[in-house]
DNA sequence: GTCTATACTCGGATAGAC
DNA sequence: GTCTATCCGAGTATAGAC
């Protein structure tokens, strides 16, 4: 994922009783997705790969998510909320020490699961179809994300830790773009140490 | 494209005699190609698409270009070739006086041509496999983009007038990952102003 | 809720006539 | 060099039995 965690719509029924096996297979077959994909990389992968590695048919699968582009969607959703009780980067509960190393942090974290990256890349670049399941989910995201980080930098500004040459939303913004970027770069350089270019734009908005 | 043109491999081999019009029906179609992606979009635009705009069938189109994945290979060669030209950026010949200006330039000139930017995303994410035929043109075309620039940014850095605080070679890979990211972004948000956000890195990197 | 089986669509590739 | 025709594969979606 791109440095930070939010998870917009956190689509979670939760519903008691007679729902309950069916929310938990679901997660399952989330959970074994993430496995999948984060190892063995997504090769454009199938409805019918992730099928077989939660231990369904094809069918089975899509009797949960209604499509294979509402699987994917629910698979990122998913990540960004793993990834977000991992790092303790939630919105809502943001450490505010060290966003630096936070966001490094994720960045570097993002470098051992390529395929994740390929997915989200994927998904990114389909979801700027309207009508995309994705389209809501990535332009929700995206937003928490940035008010979330806008908001420390604001905080660091005042400070006087951080530059104010730029806005705070702008910042966001810009870091946001240089995260997804590298992201791209680094698929077809993978020895691309991202953390580094990273860390450099914080050198440049840092003060002293 | 991403600010900067370069063309790696330029393939043009402008044989004589038999093949001029061979080559010659080659660059029209790619010529038409450029036109209705950039107008119509690339919504995931196929060869028989294409092969119609350019007055072809299918089969006729794929004599000239093996496959699909080559010829869209093809098309973003011939763009870069397009911007190189009418936007004197060639890394030959660098517009040495106003960096700034002409990759902020490039950068609005990107945001009328949808289509293009759409192609040059998808691409960008297939290209991530070793064997698909863009995968070495982006490797190329990324580091002469880089290199060019980076020339540019140490020479500025060593007159002063940009911050040495971070090397030109990450300086350059941070612009690259700036404008790559903010394509994407841009694709899921159209209203956003994308010379607006690298104009702001400008500000962050030059002094005073 | 899960499977098997199938249907259908899309699009790229190839053969062969002209 | 260009077309028509066909093939083929991949992969999603659905119908219907259990």
């Amino acid at each position: 994922m791109t440095p930070g965690s939010a998870s917009p719509a956190p689509d979670a029924p939760a519903r008691r009783g007679a729902y309950a096996k069916g929310v938990a297979k679901r997660e399952e077959i989330l959970a074994r997705s993430l496995e999948v994909i984060a190892r063995s990389g997504y090769r454009g992968a199938s409805v019918k790969e992730l099928a077989e590695a939660a231990g369904l048919s094809q069918a089975g699968l899509l009797h949960y998510f209604g499509s294979k582009e509402e699987l994917f969607t629910a698979i990122l959703r998913k990540r960004d909320e793993v990834d977000s009780r991992s790092f303790g980067l939630d919105p809502e509960h943001p450490v505010v020490d060290d966003v630096r190393g936070g966001y490094v942090g994720i960045v570097q974290h993002n470098a051992e699961v390529p395929g994740l990256v390929q997915l989200f890349a994927q998904l990114s670049v389909d979801a700027a179809d309207p009508e995309h399941p994705a389209h809501r989910f990535f332009l929700e995201r995206n937003r928490l994300l940035r008010e979330a980080f806008g908001a420390s930098l604001a905080r660091r500004q005042a400070e006087g830790r951080v530059t104010d040459r730029v806005g705070p939303d702008t910042l966001a913004r810009l870091f946001q773009a240089v995260a997804d970027g590298l992201q791209v770069q680094w698929m077809l350089e993978p020895d691309l140490d991202m953390a580094a270019i990273v860390g450099a734009l914080f050198d440049l908005v840092e003060r002293d």
